[in-house]
DNA sequence: CTAGATTATGATCCTTAATTCATATTGACA
DNA sequence: TGTCAATATGAATTAAGGATCATAATCTAG
């Protein structure tokens, strides 16, 4: 699954469907990246403005990364029926 | 241009990048983002951890979205070539 | 080389994220 | 329904980002 994101909110949702897909808890997850579970909980329901840091702790422990690009590409539902 | 982000470092320089493709002075894109040349050289350079709020500011400015992914999937180096 | 533009750096102030602890709320399930 | 796990929320503290101003360093024509 790809998730595109615009808003700092479309991350949190990105991030909470990654780790249910990877069946951890906020826990688990805390533990593996070092970001705390509640700092998680606010992240994953957008009550957090995160820091970039925290937020590839986040990627690196969902192995996870992102892509920057422009807006006109082809869209990510696309791409995600092409691999 | 498509950029891979791993590091919050990695996030800088394709601003950078993107900035410059786009003929862009820091001052400029202050103007159009709302965040001052001053935060923007810190982010390029690294110096800085940004909030993902300053980070959508910026991506907003020069028409850039962000996706999230698995690290196993296909290079941008790779997708470059195919879009 | 020089002038002007661009970018970088440093200080202060204010705001806010992250940590930490405590606890409340919600969710799953026997 | 009652219990335990999972998630959310709130307060206090610490650390750091962003705004702002000033200025230094660097780059780039001419």
């Amino acid at each position: 699954m790809q998730h595109l994101a615009r808003l700092p909110k479309d991350v949190g949702h990105a991030i909470r469907e990654e780790r249910k897909a990877k069946k951890l808890t906020q826990k688990q997850l805390a533990d593996l990246s070092g970001v705390w579970q509640e700092t998680i909980s606010k992240i994953e329901t957008g009550a957090a403005n995160a820091k970039l840091e925290t937020l590839f702790d986040l990627l690196a422990a969902l192995d996870l990364e992102i892509t920057i690009r422009d807006r006109s590409k082809i869209s990510a539902a696309e791409l995600v029926d092409i691999f």
